[in-house]
DNA sequence: GATGAATGAGTATTCATTCAT
DNA sequence: CATGAATGAATACTCATTCAT
């Protein structure tokens, strides 16, 4: 009949804590988006965020552990949204599209995560964060790419070419443009058909259901 | 007996402070190219080029002038290098085809050029840069590219799609080999033929030799 | 049916009161012995005692007065191990080693707060603690000693020297020892033999039974 | 005919660069023996030697290298002084003499470095040190002092004791003067005195020239 | 009594820039 | 022309201390 006010009190600081951490995650999100990297110190995302500096340092051990919890973050809230998308999909074509539309609608909801993320890439700061490996890092993000590849190809609905290529390729047209998340004019719809039309035809991508009418 | 004594003085006095500019920018190369941007510092650069700290502020009024006539040389340098080659070509094609051959046979040879090129970019640091502004830098270096994609579509040679998007692409695949530069393992000829057959395929070029036959 | 129960809540909280400091009297020994007291910052302290970091600021007003504390509360319990020791002897001769060995004993029983001790003092933090003058700390200090030697000199047992010299060469000996009290090595009764026998040679102790075979 | 200026210029500058690092080592030394090792900022250090911070950052690469630089000077003058002095004696109570009134003599010359050396060492930040190992450089300051008892010992001239721990004991009673070497009053020569027959007392030292007159 | 979140002053260090020589 | 000594602002980080809960 007493309310474990222990436990309460507990998650309750859990909270505080978890919520303190999100809340400067956040303020380093938009202030990298906004200054880019090399302009955010940790008194400038302190100041972002409305607290001392001391406090990130309170709840960070270090810029490079904030840096690398705010790359997981983004990372894991990307590839969680993206994947869903994606296995809604089973063929190759369908999911190299869904694969960019995905890619494209996340950035529209999370441009400044996006752009923060790729200062972050694009910054070489990578090589210092710890439990991030870049090599790995990137290894993973292209791996799914290439295997849809690999198997398109197979399955002869891809055209040949080097699959790991490609997949760097699209990973560099995807990311060419967040540099223009900032810009209120752009049209990410424009982009997504224009990207998913260029790697059809760059893929030679056939949807199977095109083949059916022949017979 | 010694004519235009002065003149002479003061044209070897240029030459002098055009040889001394050349040879700091070149040492900023290097160093970027070598260390990465944030850890070339004026003093990195001044050991790297054999000479005193305060040499480089003689000549340079800011370190942001020096990186600005950094970009600008090796931007000059491979436009025109690049230029000189597409402009052998006369069909939209064959363009296409020979900026990116010429991009990447530049890139084999001044690779720390387009190293350093593509750090100062990814830095962030083109902000601040005197007499460079961004979207104007990128307006000139899409354009060439734009009109040969336009001018292709008039033509019927290249299939319907965005120029300006299909030039930012072609742009960020380029783009996105310099950061394996530094492997020495890199084949730009395998890279090369990727990219040129990706973009043929992407525009649904055709080359007009290839529609002769059918007459 | 409970009288005193004000006064038994207030002796229990006496109580409470006086066993954390104590608690934390202890962890704060055991962090300086244990990482030197540069590195015994209260959060370290705090740790070991397993509470938080107010706590420690609830029950001390400072960081310097919990070292003061520390510093009488080590001082004392050493000065009353070694005086019961040392009252057992009535020759200044007798005094005098057993001043020593019961010293290098209690180093034995209590090593790290010998250490933590010797490492306030070499850190220069004496000069801030408040209700501790260090030149009285030192007064009191050698005083027993210097006493010791006096009476030894009256009494024609202790050769000619300097009382108060002699005294502070005798701690500067033994403090000499606790640098090495982390040693596993360490032979404490090598180091209490040959110091008795130093200062008995120094002091040209002479034991007064020695001397009555002469008669 | 012709000076050698180049050579000039570049022993001046070379002069000029250990002026500053020698007036930067002073002001270290300063600052440490007035205001303890942990007091002694880098901040305090260049107010004390009326400089900027960063001149500090400029001719020492760390504070470690700074101490470290301090250490060494101080020991080396100090090394050589005493060598110098010592050396003019050949048997072993004479240089135990020596040793004892030449160490004592450079304290009263040079207090502030004597002073500045124990803080230094007491703190415990010879661990750090690059170039310095602590225990190597403990061994390097006691090992002549060893030898000087263990030829004693060998001639007979020296009573039996431990020759490590006697010579460890020299150095902490002599060191035990530095602490009172800020007080005017101080009378080194009585110290000298008492710690010269202390020691002669406590080695049972005798000089080859006091046996003779047996005969 | 006890917690731990929060602050702000203090630390060493880096570096573009200036200037007397 | 050229040097390198010198400055001062900026950086990340540490830590004793305070205070609402």
């Amino acid at each position: 009949m007493q309310p474990d006010s222990k436990a309460d009190s507990q998650s309750a600081r859990s909270f505080i804590e978890q919520a303190r951490r999100a809340q400067i995650i956040d303020a380093a999100i938009t202030t990298i988006a906004d200054s880019g990297y090399s302009s955010a110190s940790m008194a400038q995302i302190a100041k972002t965020a409305g607290i001392s500096r001391g406090l990130i340092s309170y709840h960070f051990a270090n810029k490079d552990e904030l840096i690398a919890q705010l790359v997981i973050k983004v990372y894991t809230d990307a590839g969680e949204y993206m994947g869903a998308r994606v296995s809604t999909e089973s063929t190759p074509a369908g999911q190299l599209r869904e694969y960019i539309a995905s890619n494209l609608d996340y950035m529209a909801v999370h441009p400044k995560g996006i752009i923060a993320l790729v200062e972050i890439f694009s910054s070489g700061a990578l090589a210092n964060l710890p439990g991030i490996d870049a090599s790995e890092g990137e290894e993973q993000s292209l791996a799914p790419v290439v295997e849809v590849f690999e198997r398109g190809q197979q399955l002869g609905q891809f055209a040949d070419f080097n699959p790991r290529f490609m997949a760097q390729a699209l990973r560099n047209v995807i990311d060419g443009v967040s540099p223009h998340l900032s810009d209120p004019q752009l049209d990410l719809e424009m982009y997504k058909q224009q990207i998913i039309t260029m790697f059809e035809r760059a893929t030679g991508a056939q949807h199977p259901s095109e083949e059916v009418p022949e017979t």
